[in-house]
DNA sequence: ACCGCCGGGTGCC
DNA sequence: ACCGCCGGGTGCC
């Protein structure tokens, strides 16, 4: 077991105490506010609010000789200049202000001396301040031994915290100018006599972006290391890597299969030897069999991690498969599939049909109808490196399908329905039982050792790691994946342990971790556990983050693009999955790296860096591979194509615009215009959506002042500004961290913030909290929260009767497509849109002139998106050359790089997100030049939303140089984007 | 001696 | 603990 730290066990406390799912918006008095707060899912603001959490402004007071006594009865051992941990224990019955004292393992050394505990119990209790220790000399003493104490909080703290202890007749030492007391290294021994040197402020603290920089700066180091060498995937891997996959893949082995000692970590005359902590033992420290891969967006995690999956078993031993040596026929389909129709067909075992199964997804039935097509069809894709493939040209396919209707689409005879994966519980079976067919290779699952990988990554990557196995796998291997997901999904661990490869999501993870004891995952030992979009789980309190630190497995990877988000606490949660002593506990991590790092102490950032550089591996899209760039994308142009309303739509937009600014400046004059951002942003809306299509903004007309009647009539009101606002698309980030939105929150004056962002306001500020943007009065009880993964469209679910009548904009779009599809009939292209409204629209002329179309926006599940890509991306005649998309909808990992065209039919008030739409096409596999054209109405508000997205991007651009914004730049920011996106 | 002093027993919180 | 503290044994020089 880990040490548990004083954190810890308060951290436990607040959890017991806590109810948590409650979720009551009841009116609450103030005075009750905060424990209310607790009893959301805030469990963890109790916490914020203490030093421990919020090391960033936390200030040393000072520090104290006590002493450590009742050694004798201990096992915990400790060496001079180890840290110790100071642990409360309010229920020991000799004392309940007794302190223990643990060792960095979290063994019990022995308890801080009564006189001084009964000084301590206060301060530590009430969260004043954050204790620490380190026990200078006299390790080797049987009774009691001396402990310099330090004392850590905000400043605001400080005086309490000395008053408190001057009762008990302690007081504070300012701490040694020049040594690097508390930060763990060396203490320097001797007397700490009065030396009246001012106290160490920390040095200069480091800002978000200064760390960002030495990030990239750290990872630019990595580059050119050639400390691992490029090595080929397993043969059951179809895919050639390319060369950057390679050296992923070699160092994940090595990684996998390392002997060293983990980093800080030294042999020292038969012991194991800490060097942060000081700490020592004699059992060697494991090392983490893995790490996090880093690289860049696009660059190829995910086949690099499937490749380490089919290459690592064990000892660099390939991972053992069945493969088919010689294909006579197809006998038995896969075991327990209720396979009644595709028997004899699916040759291609991914085939595995089920009829009747809703979710399914589609093939062309010519690729199904006659079997001897399907070897073409893989051969197309992939290039191989495999040396058998004049075995597949040898395939003879004896069977002809039987009773196919059964399984033929009845919306679309021209598909036939396979089983999806990723809804359901169901598998992507690769079993292929031929009795004279199948090459057994050693015993399967009966070795003693763990043979599963898991595989966990949001749900909106589910399907790309679908499609990745069914691209990457070569078809002749039986790789055994179970995809965990959906509500029959198998309870019963066995049935996962034997699998090759399970996938799941963090969020069925969490939910199957929260029923106590009954979770599969956490019951099966995993060969190695992975976590795609590993920051996921930055939030240290989130149940997913418990989930996921809570599994069990040697070997374990996070990969992320995005490392470090906000702070060096962000890879907290990232290095305690790894389980890397001794950070495992929060307590190490903050006083050994993070503190000295956030705090500019000497060498802290060194040792982050030395801790980042042994584990893990970053490639940028820029980075080179003995001097060649790992990706050479393909040319991407955006042309702006600008638009010229019809004299009617002019007029709507005229009046509209007129009325709408009107009632701007009137807010302008009153000198409230945040106070009214909701109806400024709904006039806003109803321009941008005029340029598109005038049908677009009926029933959008909804006035949003605030004289309320019913609490019922007040909160649909928010949820639908909170809507307007979110899809307005121009409160990317919240105001009071000004990072982009974790758990958006709309307050009663339309403004959104991060959920734990404006709890925060609100406990400061009590009883009389106000919005930080407008200054408005702020009650807990008006919040609101965004509804989860929803597609927010202001103007959604409501289908434009009758007929329908062009617009300049869909004239425009029209045009160009035609156009295109004379000059290259085979080019596929993205219509992009924010309104989903519109995309309805467009359909229309699409439907008209004869185009193959498919569509992508939020509102469709999980099932139908992966239908929808996967129809765009085929390459099969007769496939969609068009997709509809919605601006924000899919994740990153979306890939669409069919498409070489994209049409953006109306701009983004945040540029990024534009961006983000053109990667998913523009990327790795892109094999074209990408065309992005970006429709924009001559004289109108979308003219003015470029010149605040140009705004924006240099504003990004330097934002590394320059210091982070205040929250009253924000304000003005704010403002000044109205008055120029309304001409005022 | 309702003291001092001696020396053995003892020991965290 | 090579300490302090406790409480019993003891008692001029």
């Amino acid at each position: 077991m880990a040490g548990r730290g004083p954190g810890d066990s308060a951290r436990g406390c607040s959890q017991d105490n806590t109810c948590r799912g409650e979720r009551n918006y009841s009116c609450s008095s103030s005075s009750d506010l905060y424990s209310s707060l607790g009893l959301k899912d805030f469990d963890f603001l109790g916490d914020t609010s203490v030093a421990e959490e919020d090391t960033d402004s936390a200030i040393l007071y000072g520090t104290l000789r006590g002493s450590i006594v009742g050694l004798r009865y201990y096992t915990g051992i400790v060496n001079n200049n180890e840290m110790v941990a100071l642990q409360r224990e309010p229920n020991n019955p000799y004392d309940k202000n007794a302190v223990r004292v643990n060792n960095v393992n979290g063994d019990q050394v022995g308890h801080i001396k009564k006189e001084l505990a009964a000084a301590l119990a206060g301060i530590m209790d009430n969260k004043l301040a954050v204790v620490e220790g380190i026990v200078p000399y006299g390790a080797k003493n049987s009774f009691t031994m001396p402990v310099e104490l330090s004392f850590w909080g905000r400043e605001e703290n400080k005086e309490a915290v000395l008053d408190q202890l001057k009762r008990h007749g302690f007081k504070l030492a300012p701490s040694l100018k020049g040594s690097e007391y508390g930060f763990g290294s060396r203490w320097i021994s001797g007397r700490a006599g009065p030396s009246y040197s001012a106290p160490v402020h920390a040095a200069v603290p480091l800002t978000t972006e200064q760390l960002k920089g030495e990030f990239d700066k750290l990872f630019e180091d990595l580059k050119e290391d050639d400390k691992t060498c490029e090595m080929e995937a397993a043969e059951a891997i179809g895919t050639l890597l390319l060369p950057h996959q390679k050296l992923a893949l070699g160092w994940m082995v090595s990684r996998e299969n390392t002997n060293d000692l983990p980093p800080f970590w030294e042999e020292r005359s038969n012991f194991y030897y800490n060097t942060l902590t000081n700490y020592a033992e004699k059992k060697r420290p494991k090392n983490v069999l893995g790490g996090i891969l880093a690289d860049d967006m696009g660059l190829g995690k995910t086949l690099t991690t499937i490749a380490l999956i089919l290459t690592n078993f064990r000892d660099g031993k390939p991972l053992p498969v069945e493969k088919i040596t010689s294909d006579k026929f197809y006998e038995e389909p896969a075991a327990n599939s209720t396979n009644s129709v595709g028997r004899g067909l699916c040759k291609d075992s991914s085939n595995v049909m089920e009829p009747g199964v809703s979710n399914v997804k589609k093939f062309r039935t010519t690729a199904l109808k006659y079997p001897s097509c399907l070897p073409k069809r893989d051969k197309a894709k992939k290039p191989r490196h495999l040396g058998n493939s004049d075995l597949e040209e040898s395939e003879e396919w004896l069977l002809q399908p039987t009773e196919t209707t059964s399984c033929v689409n009845q919306e679309d005879p021209g598909f036939v329905s396979v089983p999806l994966p990723s809804s359901g519980c169901l598998k992507r079976q690769r079993k292929r039982k031929g009795t004279a067919s199948v090459q057994s290779v050693e015993k399967k699952y009966s070795d003693d050792g763990p043979r599963a990988t898991l595989i966990v990554c949001p749900l909106s990557v589910l399907s790309n790691w679908i499609d990745q196995f069914e691209q990457h796998i070569h078809r002749d291997f039986d790789v055994k994946i179970y995809v965990y997901y959906g509500s029959d999904r198998s309870k019963d661990p066995s049935v996962l342990s034997e699998q090759d490869i399970v996938l799941t999501t963090y969020n069925i993870l969490a939910t199957d971790y929260g029923i106590r004891g009954d979770s599969p995952l956490h019951k099966v030992k995993w060969l190695r556990i992975v976590l795609d979009e590993g920051h996921t789980i930055r939030n240290p309190n989130a149940q997913q983050t418990k989930a996921a630190l809570s599994l069990e497995g040697h070997r374990r990877w996070v990969l992320t693009g995005t490392p470090i988000q906000n702070s060096v606490k962000d890879l907290w949660s990232l290095i305690s999955f790894l389980k890397l002593k001794p950070f495992t506990d929060r307590e190490w991590w903050h006083r050994t790296i993070q503190r000295p790092v956030t705090m500019g102490a000497p060498g802290g950032l060194g040792r982050l860096q030395s801790l980042i550089r042994s584990i893990t591996l970053r490639r940028s899209k820029a980075s080179q591979v003995k001097g060649t760039p790992i990706l050479h994308l393909p040319e991407r142009k955006v042309l702006i194509q600008y638009v010229t309303l019809t004299e009617e739509e002019r007029q709507i937009y005229q009046s509209v615009k007129n009325e709408g600014k009107a009632t701007i400046s009137r807010f302008f004059s009153e000198g409230n215009v945040l106070a009214h951002y909701a109806d400024v942003l709904g006039v806003l809306l109803r321009l941008r959506q005029i340029c598109c299509h005038p049908h677009l903004c009926i029933n959008t007309s909804a006035s949003f002042s605030n004289d309320n009647r019913t609490p019922e009539e007040l909160h649909v009101r928010l949820v639908s500004k909170m809507k307007l606002v979110l899809s307005s698309g121009s409160d990317e980030e919240c105001a009071v961290c000004l990072e982009s939105l974790t758990l958006p929150v709309i307050t009663h004056c339309a403004h959104v913030f991060c959920k734990p962002c404006i709890f925060e306001v609100l406990r400061n500020e009590q009883p009389n909290a106000k919005c930080p943007l407008c200054r408005n009065e702020l009650q807990v009880e008006h919040l609101v929260e965004c509804p989860l993964e929803e597609e927010v469209d202001s103007s959604s679910g409501k289908k434009p009767d009758g007929e329908w009548i062009s617009s300049s904009k869909i004239n425009a779009l029209m045009h160009a497509l035609i156009e295109l599809r004379r000059d290259n009939p085979a080019a596929k292209c993205l219509v992009v849109s924010q309104f989903t409204t519109f995309l309805s629209l467009i359909e229309n002329p699409l439907k008209e002139s004869g185009f193959a179309f498919t569509r992508l926006d939020g509102s469709m599940a999980q099932k139908k998106r992966v239908e929808a890509i996967r129809c765009f991306q085929s390459n099969q005649a007769g496939s969609a050359t068009i997709m509809l998309l919605s601006l924000k909808a899919g994740g990153v990992g979306l890939n669409l790089t069919a498409a070489s065209r994209v049409f953006l039919m109306d701009p983004a008030w945040n540029p990024a997100a534009e961006d983000q739409c053109f990667d998913r096409c523009h990327r790795l596999g892109q094999k074209h030049n990408v065309v992005i054209t970006k429709f924009i109405v001559k004289d109108s508000v979308e003219e003015n939303i470029l010149k605040i997205q140009n705004k924006k991007r240099e504003l990004a651009a330097g934002a590394f140089a320059t210091k982070k914004p205040s929250a009253s730049d924000v304000k003005q920011n704010k403002i000044n984007e109205i008055k120029a996106l309304i001409d005022l």
